[in-house]
Parts: structure tokens; sequence; C-alpha cells
DNA sequence: TAATTTGAAAAAATCGATATTATTCCCGTA
DNA sequence: TACGGGAATAATATCGATTTTTTCAAATTA
């Protein structure tokens, strides 16, 4: 296979905006216009600030996020294939609109393409991706997931936090597009949670949870881990749903 | 869930450039130049025209494809998600390299999906679904793969009958989300196919293993049916990987 | 009245020019 | 000779203006 080396680039670079995670690492400092419009974009749509249909027109975008058309637009682009924005020829461009049928669908492929990279993570993983599991377990279990004790109040390091732990659970498959498409559907997911408008607590202990899943995982028994998993992810589902249907 | 409703948009048309699938279908005639930028490009990686790593000029971009920056950067945006194409804060767009590190990846995550898909799509699948199988394979045998018989000269018309084949197999799965992920992963193994420049045929019977693999889903036999997609996918991955390495 | 046409306004798409940033290559120095 | 600084060059990123297309509503017609 022929591969032209006459073009000097540096071969290595898999942090930039095309990985669908870490929209806003760098989102001041020397990062491009596109770069900053994307993760702005990306943030206000998962956080429900741009409603789900909503036009999205060039010229009201760019003053708002202070750019120039092209690259509003590119980003606009980006998120295209991220499905958080639809694009029609000549139409422009609007929020990805939410339908409870959609959000079936991304619970239940999330359930088979989680259990799938786990089982293999669980099958391959090495004695580092065991002590990640667990330290990444232990600093979810710190902090509290909502600020507030009595109701709900989103606590950003806990969502960290808590992306880490099932990223890092499914780090080991050595798929690394797998874990792609996991990041995209956890993404959907949570703009899905967002967009619930959650007030109450899910009832259950989540914490709980979290924990009988880092259990099984040490224990190497994937069975249990994938039941586990897999029913987490259903009763936060089931939970969102009654959500949706209320809202 | 509150939508905004008061923008008036065509709610239904998954048929836009968004669809990692169909990139020439209205590639004439009264698509945006971002469209047509796009869908030449596409195939252009796919077919191997525009080289592994291969630094995307701008300005060389825009004479070839007759485009101005706007679109040709629009285009490049949309292929980066699609994985075709790499980006790089400040340092412009390059064609997405190759390895047979990512190839061996790309087919394990395949397998993974196209199982999952099919056995759903099994579990599922209405007569109507079972008769668009039939039909899928019918038409692929009725094409030749190659239209000389004593060289490999590729045959477009199989290539999209094989590809109609595989869709139709797991379109009864009932998420167009893993659908998606699968068709992206085929179009990405086209493209490994078409740069291990191909000479010589396989010499096992394609077209008998497409009718077992019919046969087992008319059967219903899922398992059976899983074991023989998988390896399918297996023998023409070890092909190409020889070929590969070859090269 | 319903359907169609027309035209003004709005928005999208596109372009070419400019500003910004990276790369290259030359030259002086250790 | 190897190294590092610093113009000169090349390429990217960005902008605002222009062209094209769509949208909306009023006017016309059957």
């Amino acid at each position: 296979m022929k591969q032209e080396d006459t073009e000097t680039i540096v071969p290595e670079m898999d942090d930039d905006i095309s990985t669908p995670d870490a929209p806003d690492r760098e989102t001041v400092g020397r990062a491009s216009m596109t770069s900053r419009a994307y993760a702005r974009l990306r943030a206000d749509i998962i956080s429900g600030v741009l409603v789900p249909g909503q036009k999205l027109k060039i010229e009201e975008l760019r003053q708002i996020y202070d750019a120039g058309t092209s690259p509003i637009r590119e980003a606009l682009s980006l998120l295209t294939s991220d499905h958080f924005v639809e694009r029609i020829d000549q139409r422009g461009f609007r929020v990805a609109p939410v339908s409870s049928k959609e959000f079936d669908e991304l619970l239940k492929t999330r359930c088979w393409l989680e259990e799938r990279a786990l089982r293999e993570s669980i099958a391959n993983g090495d004695s580092s991706w065991e002590e990640q599991v667990v330290l990444a377990a232990y600093r979810l279990s710190r902090v509290p997931r909502s600020q507030v004790d009595d109701h709900f109040v989103a606590n950003a390091e806990w969502e960290v936090r808590h992306k880490h732990f099932h990223v890092t659970l499914i780090s080991a498959c050595d798929s690394s597009m797998l874990m792609k498409f996991c990041d995209q559907l956890y993404d959907q997911n949570i703009r899905y949670r967002q967009l619930s408008g959650i007030q109450a607590y899910p009832s259950r202990d989540v914490t709980a949870e979290h924990g009988a899943i880092c259990d099984a995982v040490l224990a190497r028994d994937a069975d249990l881990a994938a039941k586990l998993l897999v029913s987490h992810y259903n009763s936060t589902g089931d939970f969102l749903k009654d959500q949706l249907e209320d809202a």
C-alpha cells in the first residue's frame, strides 16, 4: 500500500475536535473559531438552551457566538454527523429533533453496544485496567449526584466522573471505533436527560449499582457485569421515559 | 418536553447528505456545492484517488472540484465525522491514514455490530422483510462480481447490490442508529478493499456464502446465520489482510 | 372558495479578499 | 558541522459582500 509521505504532518493527534468527547478542552486560548463555536453549540444543544427542532439561522448564530459565517457553518457541519444538528440542502440547519421513539432506540442501542464493549473489556483487560476501574468508581463515589440534598441540582463534577467511570469500564475493549460509538450515544443520552427537565431523584441507589458493576468486573464475571450494566441503563431509561411523557 | 414549532420546516427528510450512504444520489442538478464536493471527495477517498495521509490543501481542492473555499471546507468537515478525513486545528485537513491495526479493529467491530443487528432482525423481521432479503439475494446473484472472467475488474452493479443485500439483512433490527454505524463501517471497509489493490479473486464461492446466509435467515436460525455472517466477513478480511501485507 | 401565480423579503450558499498562523529555508554563530 | 534565530513563503482560517434560493403573503384567476 502506497502512502504519500512527501507531506510532513505530525502523525498523531487524536484529541482534536473530531473526537466526539472533550468539547471544551481548549475552548479558549488558541483554539480556532470553528472549534470554539463547535464546543459552544454542542454544549447549548445538550443542555437544551437550543431547543430540539429549532431553526439555526446563520446570521443569528454569528452574533450569539461571535464568529463569521464560515466557522459557524463548519461547526454545524461537524455537529451534523454527531446527530445533534440536521442539515437540509439549501434550507439550512436545525437542532436535531427528539422523540420518545428515538429515545427507545437510543437506550436499546446503547445497551447492545456497551454490553459487547464491556464483555470484551472483561476478556482483554489487564491489571492496569482493573486499577483504573477501581479508581474511577471510587472517585465517582466521592461526589454527590446532586448539589442539594432534598431536590435535584445537577453536579457538574459528578457528571464528569460518571462519564469517566463508564468510559473506563469499556476502555479495554480494544476497539476505538466501538468506544467512539458508545461515546456518541452517551452524549445523546445526556441530552435526553437534560431535556427531560429532571426534577426529582431516581429513588434507587445509583452509587450501589456502580459498586455492584465494579465488583462484577473485578470478579471477571462477564454475564453478571453485563446484566447489571444493562439494567442500570434500563432503569435510568425507564425513569427518563416517565419524565418525557409527563412533559 | 417543549418543542419550538413557530418555525415551519418539513419534518421528514432522512435522505440528505448527513446520511453516510448514497453520496451521489443527486450529485448533479440542484444539489449544493457542498453536497457535490462532499460526494466527490468521499468517492475519491474510498476509491483511493486521494491517498491515505495525503494533505488536502484547500486551494488545490478548490480547483479540482471547482468550488469556493466554504463548500470545500464544509465538505471536509462532514467527512471528518465519517472518519474519512482528519482535521487538525490550524493545520488543515488530510485524508485519514490507514493501518493494518485499524483494519483489524474495523473487521472486529463490524462483526460485533452486524451480528447484533442480524440477530435483532431475525427476531423482529416480518414476512415483508423476508421477501426483501430473498429479493436482494436473488438480485445479487444475477450479476457477476467481476466484469471479466479470468481476472478481476470491479463491477459497480455488483457493489451496489452487495451492499443492498447486507443492508437488507439487518434492516429489521429496529435501530436506525445501529444501522448507521454498520453503514459507516461498511464504507470504511470498502475503502480498505479498494486500497488493497485487489487483483486476484478470492477463491471461495462468495455467492454460495450469501445463499447460505439467506437460507439461515429464512429458517430463522439466528445462531447459524450469525456464524455464517461473521465468518463471511472474516474470510474476506483475511484475504484483504494478505493483500495489505504484500503491498 | 380554493388553487395558483407573483413579487418582496428573508435566509442560505457561495465567493474572493484579507488576516492569521504554520512551514521552510537561509544565514550567522558556536 | 550542527544548531538556532528569523525572515520569506505557503497555507489555513476568517470575514463581509454578493448571488442564489426559499419563504411568505398578497393578488389573481378559475
